[in-house]
Parts: C-alpha cells; sequence; structure tokens
DNA sequence: GTCTATAAGGAGATAGAC
DNA sequence: GTCTATCTCCTTATAGAC
C-alpha cells in the first residue's frame, strides 16, 4: 500500500513495458519514459533506483509464478498426462491479464536480458519448464519438441495473423498443436517390475 | 576481389556477428569491434560508412537467398509434396556454412532490427516463408504450424542440449518435427472436377 | 588502408531545493 | 514525490595526416 499519489510507480512500469518491447531495452531511454508520463527522469529515480530494476520489478513475481508451476510439475510423475497439464498451466499464466506483454518483451529482448539478472533468471526457468516438458524422455527430438511447446504458447500472438481472433481461441488452437507435439515425447518404462 | 591486404572487411563482419549476437547489437561499440581486430574504429569507417550498415552487409546475401526460396515456392503447386521441399531446402540454407550465426543473431535481436531496414527486410522474409508454408490452408492452426517449423530448424541449435550431437543430426532432429508440424496442415481440394 | 584527434550528442545517474 | 541542474562517461561519426 504505497500508491499515495495514484501508482506512479505502476504506470512507469506500464510505460517501460511498452516502450521496452516495441523498441528494445537499449533504445529506449529513460528521458523517454520520463516524457511520455510528463515528468523528470529524476521522478523515476526516486521509485527505481536504476533502469535495470524497472526490469526486474517487470518479471519479479513471474518468475516466481514459473517456480511454482515448476514445483508442482516436479512433485508430479513424469507422464504425458503431467506435461499436458503443465503446460495448461503456463498457458493459463500467459493469457492472464497483461503477462503476454512480458513474455512477448522478454522473447524479444533475450540478448539484452543475458547481462541482466532478471533476463537470467527468466532463462533459467524457461529452460526449466522446456526440462520438465520432456521428463522422462532426454531423446533430442524430446527436447526440441519440449521448447517448441513453449514457443508456441508465446508465438499464438504473432503466428496467427487471422483478424478478430480472440484470446481464447488463440491459446485453444495454440494448446492444439502443443499437444500434438507433446504426444511425441516418451514416457519411460513404468518400472519394468510387474507379474 | 577487392582483398588487398587480407580481407579486414572480412574479418570485421566475423567480429561484428559474433559480438552482436553474444551481447546484442546496443551493446557492442564499435570502439570493442576495432579492439578485438587490433585497429582503430576509424579504421571500421573505411570499410563501413555506418554501424547499421556492417549490419546490412550481414544480412544482404541471406535476404537475397530467401527471396529466391519464395519464388521456387511460389512456382509450385501449394501441396504438401512443395512445402516439405520448401523447409528442407531452407534447413539446408541454414546449416550451410556460417549461416547459423546469422539467424541467431537475427532472432536474438528481433526488436533492435526493427528499426534497421535490415532486419525490416528479414522480418519480410521470414513471414512470407511462414505463408508460403501454410499457403493452401489459411486457418490459425495452419499459421501457427508454419511457423512454428522455422522455429523448429533456428532452435535446433539452443533447444537440443545433447552433447557431442552433431550439426547433421540436429538438422534431422528440427526436420523431422517439422515434418510432422507441417502434416496437419490441409491442402486445397484437387479442384472437384473429376469424373 | 590505417592512424590521431576531436566534434557533437545522449546516456544513466546524483545532489539538493521545494 | 517531483523538480532543476549538473556530472561523468561513452557513443557514433568525421577531418585530415601518414
Amino acid at each position: 500500500m504505497r500508491e499515495s499519489t495514484g501508482g506512479t510507480r505502476e504506470r512507469i512500469q506500464a510505460v517501460a513495458l511498452e516502450l521496452f518491447t516495441e523498441q528494445g531495452y537499449e533504445r529506449t531511454s529513460l528521458r523517454e519514459i520520463a516524457e511520455r508520463l510528463n515528468v523528470t527522469k529524476a521522478a523515476l529515480y526516486y521509485h527505481f533506483k536504476s533502469k535495470d530494476e524497472i526490469v526486474n520489478s517487470l518479471v519479479e513475481d513471474r518468475v516466481q509464478r514459473i517456480d511454482e508451476l515448476i514445483a508442482w510439475a516436479r512433485s508430479q510423475p513424469p507422464t504425458r498426462a503431467t506435461r499436458r497439464a503443465l503446460l495448461n498451466k503456463y498457458a493459463d499464466m500467459m493469457f492472464a491479464s497483461e503477462q503476454p506483454s512480458v513474455m512477448r518483451f522478454f522473447e524479444q529482448n533475450q540478448t539484452v536480458l543475458k547481462s541482466l539478472s532478471a533476463g537470467m533468471q527468466m532463462r533459467e526457468r524457461l529452460l526449466g519448464l522446456a526440462n520438465q516438458l520432456c521428463q522422462g524422455d532426454n531423446s533430442p527430438a524430446a527436447q526440441l519438441r519440449a521448447t517448441l511447446t513453449l514457443f508456441a504458447v508465446h508465438s499464438s500472438w504473432f503466428a496467427v495473423r487471422t483478424p478478430h481472433i480472440t484470446d481464447q481461441e488463440r491459446k485453444k488452437i495454440a494448446l492444439e498443436v502443443a499437444d500434438e507435439l507433446l504426444a511425441g515425447i516418451g514416457e519411460p518404462e513404468p518400472d519394468a517390475a510387474q507379474d
């Protein structure tokens, strides 16, 4: 509860996310963000101690939520059903609120984000997700399939260019295609010992 | 035939591509490139009239080759066989010489490249390729599938983390998974008129 | 073809008033 | 919580000598 004036902090985050996604992190200066908000650069520094920290604040709780997802997946058996459920949860998360914009930002600024702590955290999480999605089948093809299912969810925004399509429809299509990819990932033997 | 000294121009391109991919276009200064080559910034400006132009030179002939690919696809019927052949040609191109690094650079610097002419050209071509890959089936799912096949080829570098795997194997796996995605794209009716 | 020197500008960040 | 003013640093790019 720190919003005494009207949530300037949140407005900064919103504008920053938009500009970072549109033009890239490096190409967006603090001056630009400030001007959009009709404040000065110095005002930004009251709310965030650096430019990096704006990105951190953007990524923070997303990272946490993905962690929870991975933890859940680990507690489940490495079956096809688990993988489907995991991806469904992930898609729900991605399509909720303005989550998508954060992922779009992430996808489009990968290189820069490598040198930002927020970026590294996100990378780790996505790698972790991909690993969970092919748990039980460590073949190269399975790894590729797992990665592509994530990308199916992410790319449903720009890859599908049909006009007037709703987010719900995008999600449905992404999951249908992803399911097919998941189906090609094998399950480990049910432990041989059956008599 | 301009290499009087030893292809400084080519050495600049090589180092620039490497650093751009590693750290991002914006984060890589001309000073840095020059230092790696043990020359001064001014020397770079003899070979390229601006930083952008280095990127242009990198992307130039790739764009042309993709154009040829698209032109070829247009001359073919929009069948599954054409799509498979198109993706095979594309994969051959991507895995030839040091092409992969250029695509990796492109994938990782999308946002920045939006404001560079070279970047826009590449974007158009990849969109064109995706369109050709789902020619004859304009359903949203088909568009997503087409996009994912391209990504399958591109991502086979980092998505497959099996050690000691060769490029040939990566390509093979990428195409296998991609084929499955292509199989879900429909073909137009063979023109009804059969008796 | 490569150098030294420098111009010109914008970036992130800080100090301290209000 | 936001301002003005300023610091420091590094960038792309150019001019002209060798």
